[in-house]
DNA sequence: AGGTCTATTGATGTATACATCAGCTCGCCT
DNA sequence: AGGCGAGCTGATGTATACATCAATAGACCT
């Protein structure tokens, strides 16, 4: 009963979200209204502003008199934004430290128990999922509900390029020891040393810089010749 | 020629959103979407575009069926977002330290001379705005354009409430020694140290947490009696 | 008299038609 | 043939009318 009867805004908004999230939309395509109305069987009115509600989120970018696209982040600018990520995973790890619940604590080790699990038997896409829930968790234990919000927001931004990051597999057994790590941290109540460990996990992922940007380059190459006439005025 | 031609859902939205910020509409007030329009001479659809943006940008809340009203944020959240906002400060005042130009230390130096100018003048208006420049300043200095920009976002979401801190004379003193040494910090590179200072700097005025609180509860009780479904009596 | 059911009201949500304007194309002029 | 300009096209932006639904207030029943 929570939330049952959105509008049909909401459903689309959600919609069209997971599908950008999820890289069923890759950034750089276009979005056609019309079409989207279609689908989903409404007028352009609620379509424009699930749309609207989705470039406040920075998820789509919509050029007057051009055209609607998934949001196509800058390297410098997604740069920036790890950065900024790193450094609220940080501030979660640090007030975690001082502020985690018995339960909440209990939750955190067996998310660390499932990313374990995950680990040892290889299967990536569950510990991709597990991965996610241990940093939620973490989230959660801030116990500072705004900064938790923005932290998954974010991250629901960055996630249609952290897809490109490949080698889960040769991450998992690093970023499983800087799990335990950061979960001792928090244990002893060690707040710098959560925030510190927390930041560099984070950070870490973005220091095969080399492998990453390629990545962006080349879906920024494909995608430049799916949506622009020409080239795009970089935004 | 950036933006001369802005659409009227985007005049509305800055006008609504200053109006806002500037205390000229108060927490809890309610918005009438068709009076707006006739102010504006535009119709429903694009008040109702200005309103949405309101809305994700944290300024607005809108409840279906009951009307759509200036947020008011709970005191909880309230000194949540204020302990996001010292990290981000915090953040920029490290990454300054590291990455700061000729040119925007010598500007850094001339907002701390104006500030000093207006302590100096005990002009508490000047030096409010002057200590925004300050600010802005260092949010610049960091060279991470998406963080000084999250941080100017929540800053001015803040504002409305940050008037209320009547005692900005008493804190002109002691501010402008905490800049002093925030800027000494950064002249030196010392990065920790100016996340440290700056971070206080900001939390130093949630300390006076009494008062603040009373302020705010003020201003929740008499809001309360202004939108709340109770007073019918004045429509 | 008190409570409940129902009708009204007023707000948001949606559909549709129109206006506007930039980019593109095609054709004209040089 | 090449550059230039006017019209066309297709996109977003706006206006208006209608639908929907919850809160409210009134009247009816108990």
């Amino acid at each position: 009963m929570s939330s049952v009867k959105r509008s049909s805004a909401q459903r689309l908004r959600d919609a069209l979200e997971d599908d950008i999230i999820n890289g069923r939309l890759t950034p750089g395509e276009r979005l056609d209204p019309e079409a989207l109305g279609r689908e989903f069987s409404v007028s352009r009115t609620p379509v424009r502003e699930a749309i609207q509600q989705l470039v406040a989120s920075g998820l789509v970018t919509v050029s007057p008199k051009k055209g609607t696209f998934v949001a196509r982040i800058g390297i410098d600018q997604l740069i920036e934004m790890f950065e900024v990520m790193a450094e609220l995973e940080g501030m979660c790890g640090r007030l975690a430290a001082r502020r985690i619940s018995e339960e909440e604590l209990a939750a955190l080790r067996e998310a660390l128990a499932r990313c374990e699990a995950a680990a040892e038997a290889g299967d990536t896409d569950e510990y991709y999922y597990e991965n996610e829930t241990f940093h939620d968790c973490i989230y959660t234990a801030s116990h500072n509900g705004f900064l938790a919000q923005e932290a998954r927001q974010l991250k629901q931004r960055l996630k249609p390029y952290r897809r490109l990051q490949l080698q889960v597999r040769q991450r998992m057994g690093g970023s499983l020891a800087e799990h335990r790590k950061i979960v001792a941290a928090i244990e002893q109540g060690e707040a710098e040393l959560a925030e510190q460990t927390l930041r560099e996990h984070v950070l870490i992922q973005g220091e095969r810089f080399s492998d990453f940007i390629a990545s962006v380059k080349k879906l920024d190459a494909s995608a430049t010749r799916l949506d622009a006439p020409h080239d795009r005025t970089r935004a």
